[in-house]
RNA sequence: GCCGCGGUAGUAUAGCCUGGCCUAGUAUGCAGGCCUGUCGAGCCUGUGACCCGGGUUCAAAUCCCGGCCGCGGCGCCA
């Protein structure tokens, strides 16, 4: 075992060379005096030849192996033209180092043949289908592009609490927990932490963990749990510096996967990873004037629902050719307590969305940093200030002007990705039905 | 939370509308056998299922009600 190499190397060893792999039981063929073992690790397969006229013992238990088993096998680098890669591992010494027990309840091997619920009932089967745990390394590599992005650009990483004594955007969408002798909250966003930080003096902090909403929301791209990516700046002179750097951000991590996996995902995955050009920002109110003539114009107040995104992703796409924007000046009535407004109309506000393929993946804005507007921005909201009186003593004492963003993981993962339903994007999805495993 | 559609062997499905010809079909898996440098291997045999509870009826997989679960739409949002 210590000699092991993965499949990839495996089959790029010069014919003749001797080489070690382990890994599960991908296929088996048994026909007649050779065996087939498609052997598969986590960087690919390799086709493992067992011959009888080699060994009859080795060729008997090769020829007993199921599906899933887990085997070591020691052998020899030789050319096959129709092989995987092109060469076979033809066995001297086969180790059999677990057996599958039962006939297995999902298809590792072809994950299609079942349906997601049942492919998440079976997580840690179902994860073993090349194709299902390249969704994770792209992930991976999704999330830490960012992180050493916002790092290289002055953020310091955090990791605030998530047990809360208030939800943070007022609302019933928490979920409680029971702390001791009281009732705690599960948090729905490190907002008013990450605030906290900026306000404490850290210029620019960065954090990237998981966030809890309590909606029965029963949609393909809802979590009750979901990983968020959130951002918090000082100093800045309006929203559009917070803009930049999550675009600079997206579009490195989009690149990132591009060049390590973009092979990988056109062939398992079948999509394309391609970095729009540019990615423009655009009022909510300019890109509404984009679906005024048709079935589903905005209504006058500017609270847009699905419909209108919707149209207007399709919209946008037509007329500057990109599937990566950002909305920007969202009214008031749609947007948090600590939204700033903008100046010259307080009906909207300094803030964004970042859409992808149609998906909301970002969000973010200004913050309101006056200690007076904020107290009258939360009572506009119907929030009690005395609620909140952690949050607002922050403003008292030297709060910079500030802003920040959250990101989806997960979305960002489904829309790069082209997936259907978001549980494909997280390892162990909760939904409000679904708590194991 | 509301609305729509659905729940049949390990898995994926047919059957349900028009109740009895269902001893529930097919594929795949699994078990056994044959054959063959396979590559979605092939051929033969076997195995195994109507979500739970109540109701209608001489008779329920099929119709009705409730529950649970699944998929999607809306609200909401990352």
């Amino acid at each position: 075992m210590k000699d092991r190499i993965y499949t990839n190397s495996a089959i790029k060893a010069p014919p003749g060379s001797k080489v070690v792999v382990a890994g599960w039981v991908h296929r088996l063929r048994v026909v007649g005096k050779i065996c087939f073992v498609i052997l598969r690790d986590r960087e690919g397969l390799i086709q493992v030849v067992i011959k009888r006229d080699k060994s009859p013992q080795m060729f008997d238990e090769a020829s007993q192996l199921k599906q899933e088993d887990v085997i070591a096998v020691k052998g020899e680098i030789v050319p096959s033209k129709a092989s995987i890669g092109g060469v076979d591992l033809v066995a001297e010494e086969l180790v059999v180092l677990s057996k599958t027990i039962a006939p297995l309840p999902i298809f590792p091997d072809d994950w299609e043949k079942t349906s997601l619920a049942k492919r998440l009932d079976w997580r840690f089967l179902d994860l073993r289908s090349p194709r299902n745990l390249l969704i994770f390394r792209v992930q991976d590599k999704l999330e830490n592009a960012m992180r050493h992005f916002y790092r290289e650009n002055g953020f310091i990483e955090i990791h605030t609490s998530k047990l809360v004594a208030e939800a943070t955007e007022g609302g019933a969408e928490v979920f409680p927990v029971i702390y001791f002798d009281k009732t705690a909250f599960l948090a729905q966003s490190p907002q008013l932490y990450k605030q906290m930080m900026v306000i404490a003096g850290f210029e620019r902090v960065f954090e990237s963990g998981p966030a809890y909403r309590a909606e029965k929301h029963h949609t393909p791209r809802h979590l009750t749990e979901y990983q968020s990516i959130d951002i918090e700046m000082g100093f800045i002179e309006g929203p559009e510096d917070v803009m930049d750097m999550v675009e600079r951000a997206t579009l490195r991590a989009l690149s990132e996967v591009a060049s390590s996996y973009s092979k990988l995902v056109k062939e398992l995955l079948d999509v394309d990873i391609t970095l729009p050009k540019e990615v423009i920002k655009i009022k909510l109110t300019d890109a509404c004037r984009l679906i005024e003539g048709t079935p589903t114009p905005c209504p006058s107040n500017y609270d847009i629902s699905t419909e209108h995104e919707k149209a207007i992703g399709e919209a946008v796409a037509n007329e500057y050719g990109t599937d990566l924007f950002f909305i920007t000046d969202y009214p008031w009535i749609a947007r948090p307590f600590y939204t700033m407004k903008s100046d010259d109309n307080p009906e909207f506000t300094r803030s964004f969305d970042l859409i992808y393929k149609g998906v909301e993946i970002v969000s973010g804005s200004q913050r309101e940093h006056r200690y007076s507007k904020l107290v009258e921005q939360m009572m506009e909201k119907g929030l009690r200030p005395e609620k909140f009186s952690f949050y607002l003593e922050m403003f008292k004492y030297g709060a910079p002007p500030h802003g920040g963003a959250g990101l989806g993981l997960e979305r960002l993962t489904m829309t790069t990705l082209g997936l259907k339903n978001i549980r494909e994007a997280k390892l162990l999805p909760r939904d409000p039905e679904r708590l194991t495993p």
